[in-house]
DNA sequence: CCTACCGATCGGTAGG
DNA sequence: CCTACCGATCGGTAGG
């Protein structure tokens, strides 16, 4: 439990792998990160319960007693995980312009959640997923995490039906339920190479004006 | 692996329970389809990995070793189940009307599948998360069906445009995605009470003229 | 970070 | 459907 403290800014959780030879000076993985970024991807692969102490220690090159000196228990590296997620989501709503139009926010929120679905795959598979085998202290600081992007969206949507670039007459409720199908369901055809803005862009005017002939 | 082949028309996965005073004459279960009743449950609730065969023992009242009796291993009972999500799913597309308008269809096909996913929500979930725990004959054949349910979603938006109800120009790949996208989620929000041809009701027209206020 | 070890539980089998 | 049992592995600990 006490681990999920130590994630920095960043979350240290984009990537496993160092860069190859085009990238230059990227200062070496120390073995915590690595142990969170092999467990997202293990987690994310294999599934939670799929992944045993042992899995992480061969991904790591260690034995699996070494790996209690970084963590706990086992669910320290869920909760971890799960609440990077959470982390990633809410800071790609956060460093959104604040000055430009409702509709224009809501159109770069769309950007956002794929973009963060797509750089950070293993996390949102954790973060849409493997969440619920936590338990409860940390289960609810989850919960409340993902209820407040919920609600961070829906107010998007409320400032564009304010500013008429919205229908006045909109089903927000399930408004939002759309737009998060559509965001979340992407993991199941984002690949790492994937051009998530491309993507949301290409979706947008389905979005916006639906799918009929008129 | 064998036992898929036990599964009957409308598959037995329901419900493991018995209905109360108010309905009559209902036969009772075999200890065969309790087994795969309590299985999806059990699945969809704490996952494959998560569920051992004495929790399946337990849930059914009898011993472990027990169990062997009905099925040669773990794996037949996910083959059993995420299949028995895939015939589900195309069953529900099998009884639609066939004289009515590709439009109307497609509207129907979101009524259906959302139906599907609130009636069978434990084999829904095993369906849509625990099928990647599968092995390589039973995994083929359950990626096999599911591709050939998206073709057919495809296929009713194809029929659309053809007759003019959907636009010339619409982006196929992704009105499909759009639409498998909000169906799918639906075990994310849908609970045993949830009225799901309402539910499809309420967002045909967000899909069908947008969200925005022109 | 290691070796050595713990009790509990895993999926599964033998033989009624 | 049962009792009795299997080797393997589980998460985790002791003690360097």
């Amino acid at each position: 439990m006490g681990s999920v403290d130590r994630i920095a800014g960043g979350s240290g959780l984009e990537s496993s792998e160092q860069r190859g030879p085009t990238a230059t000076m990227v200062p070496p993985m120390t073995t915590r990160h690595r142990l969170s970024a092999e467990a997202a991807r293990l987690f994310a692969e294999r599934g939670y319960h799929g992944t045993s102490i042992g899995d992480l220690a061969d991904a790591l090159g260690i034995r699996k007693a070494s790996i209690y000196s970084h963590i706990e228990g086992k669910e320290d590296l869920l909760a971890e995980i799960a609440l990077a997620g959470a982390s990633g989501f809410h800071l790609a709503l956060d460093v959104l312009p604040d000055d430009i139009e409702p509709l224009e926010r809501l159109r770069l929120a769309l950007r956002a959640h794929l973009n963060v679905v797509d750089r950070q795959l293993d996390v949102a598979k954790v973060w849409l997923h493997e969440w619920r085998y936590l338990a409860d202290p940390a289960r609810e600081r989850f919960v409340a995490e993902r209820r407040r992007y919920e609600r961070r969206i829906r107010d998007l949507f409320e400032a564009a039906i304010s500013s008429g670039d919205l229908r006045a007459d909109l089903d927000v409720k399930r408004a939002v339920l759309l737009f998060l199908s559509v965001a979340n369901w992407g993991y199941t055809w984002m690949t790492p190479g994937t051009d998530a803005a491309r993507e949301a862009d290409a979706f947008w005017p389905l979005l916006l004006d639906g799918i009929g002939s008129r």
